[in-house]
DNA sequence: AACAAAGCCAACCGCTCGGTA
DNA sequence: ATACCGAGCGGTTGGCTTTGT
């Protein structure tokens, strides 16, 4: 401790509670020369701060759209369900809720969520065989490890203020059987293809697809397994919010949203597959992706 | 009113990643 | 292939504020 104050009066660097001269200097500068270069900045802006200390100022507090004030139940309840999937992705869940940081978001569910959840679990110990919320399932690296906490604030207003994240690439489901369900998918729709590539080999290109084809079974298997392997990316946060009830592939096939029953008409055979896995789909009564991570949470309220 | 305990959150720290030479 | 560097991330700390007695 001694040594770094020696160091720190060394370099002659201010520490703490930034000042609000130093805040402008800072804010002036950026407006100026635009963010980045983190380690000059200090130097050419005038500040007696490390360039770390100063791009972490500007991206949790003097940001321009950066709105303070309380989450909402809205908020709370989306950083449950993000933190359900990604884990402790501060700034990836940060991403998805305006106008919040991913320092500010780490705060919160240190100081909020995560003791509600601590109760919860003490209120029913572990007769549930369900794991903690707050624990990442995938990496139990990402558990939150201490839980403090207190209720309440309130809503902000809000805009996004960063997404960028790199860690976390995909996310895994952990059904044995949903592999093998995207396989069977996969192939048929491969079939399609080579099928409209060359028609007369239809049902030789059937024969052998359904010989290597792995069984699955539908009925005996939790269709809400189903995801698997997504890269975790905007696009896959957008998945978030998808109703699969409005998608094309989940419609009657008698509908124009379909692009593999309508431009292979002329084999039945694909076809019958097709209409086949649109059935057990339908069968399915498939949830929305808001009722799947809903259900993870339906003791925590 | 004074003190202690608990809570909040800005800031710091160490590690990792991605780009580049 | 690898070493270096800048930037970003999550975990932790510590000082200030709020709440309880």
């Amino acid at each position: 401790m001694e040594a770094k104050v020696l160091a720190v009066q060394k370099e002659g660097l201010n520490r703490g509670a930034w000042t609000a001269g130093e805040d402008k200097i800072l804010i002036d500068y950026i407006k100026t020369h635009g963010e980045g270069k983190w380690r000059n900045l200090p130097k050419k802006a005038g500040l007696k701060r490390c360039g770390k200390s100063c791009r972490l100022r500007w991206l949790n507090y003097l940001r321009p759209d950066i709105k303070r004030g309380n989450i909402s139940h809205d908020e709370e309840e989306l950083i449950i369900r993000l933190h359900r999937l990604l884990g402790n992705r501060w700034s990836l869940i940060a991403g998805r809720l305006p106008g919040r940081t991913d320092n500010e978001i780490k705060n919160y569910w240190n100081t909020n969520i995560g003791k509600k959840l601590q109760q919860k679990q003490q209120q029913y110990p572990s007769s549930s065989s369900r794991k903690p919320a707050y624990q990442c399932p995938e990496n139990p690296k990402f558990a939150v490890k201490k839980p403090v906490s207190q209720p309440g604030k309130t809503a902000r207003e809000s805009y996004p203020i960063r997404t960028k994240a790199t860690k976390c690439t995909k996310v895994f489901v952990t059904n044995p059987e949903a592999p093998k369900f995207v396989q069977v998918v996969q192939k048929k729709q491969m079939m399609m293809e080579t099928s409209m590539a060359n028609r007369s080999d239809d049902q030789n290109v059937n024969k052998e697809t359904s010989e290597s084809l792995p069984e699955f079974n539908l009925e005996e298997n939790d269709p809400s397994d189903f995801m698997i392997d997504f890269e975790m990316d905007e696009h896959f946060l957008s998945f978030l919010n998808t109703d699969f009830a409005e998608l094309p592939n989940f419609e009657d096939t008698s509908g124009g949203g379909d692009r593999r029953s309508t431009r292979n008409t002329n084999s039945e055979e694909i076809n019958l597959l097709i209409s086949e896995d649109k059935q057990k789909l339908r069968e399915m009564d498939f949830p929305t992706m808001d009722s799947i991570i809903g259900s993870e949470f339906e003791w925590f309220n």
